[in-house]
DNA sequence: CGGAATCCCCCACGATACTG
DNA sequence: CAGTATCGTGGGGGATTCCG
């Protein structure tokens, strides 16, 4: 995906500070996009939490969702997994300080959605209603 | 999607505020995650622009998915479509207000994407490296 | 407990037409 | 010029089963 979008900003014309805006803001937008990572991300900046604890505070997650949203966010640098090598085994996983501050950048989102939520459900029903 | 954070709200135990901003977050996210929505919402932020237009700036895109990103948009509130009852027909596309202060509140997600890129392309070369 | 492996489904998206 | 209609595909995600 963004083929076009990153590869024009190779040698060609001015690089365009929009197109390259874009494709940052796709960047951020896709790695969060997924059904489950801003839930998982959510609990993991409350505090080291365990595998189960995830399976039951993120309401409707599979196991196989939870690990593989778990293995995308670790690998983004945005969750750390820790192992005891206990036995029964024991994994802790926790938001590292960049996804903190991502999340504090998704309060102005928030903002934006609470302040526009009722234009927008109302544009809908014009939408819908008239075609 | 979001079954499970946004039903838990109904008239269970306390509402939060947590998990509400999860579906908040969601709710905008989602919108825009498409992989055509930002770079349109991007061109018609400029000002007014045409369908042929559009399907020459936002590189890589089909007609197909241009009709049906617009139309998602403007269903949204984001654009405002104008037709123009000439011969050629004339249809023009702009932001809305609501459009360009998303836009802003975007802004944030960028400069946390900008400081933070070089520390996730490491994270993953880590990642990857190691397993 | 914390996964990995397998199977299946759905829908966003692409390609390729045709049209007022 | 600005769309619609139709068909086909890939991969995100669900359900289930097995494992150290």
């Amino acid at each position: 995906m963004s083929q076009g979008n990153i590869a024009v900003t190779d040698q060609a014309e001015t690089p365009d500070p929009g197109k390259l805006a874009v494709c940052t803001v796709m960047e951020v937008v896709n790695r969060i996009s997924g059904k489950w990572a801003i839930g998982i991300l959510l609990e993991a900046t409350r505090g080291p939490v365990r595998f189960t604890e995830l399976e039951r505070s993120v309401s409707g997650i599979s196991r196989r969702m939870l690990t593989l949203t778990l293995r995308n966010l670790e690998r983004d640098g945005l969750l750390e997994r820790t192992v005891y090598p206990t036995v029964p085994p024991r994994v802790e996983y926790e938001a590292t300080g960049m996804a903190r501050e991502l999340y504090e950048s998704l309060s102005a989102l928030v903002g934006w959605a609470e302040r526009h939520r009722e234009a927008i459900a109302l544009a809908r029903d014009s939408y819908d209603g008239r075609g």
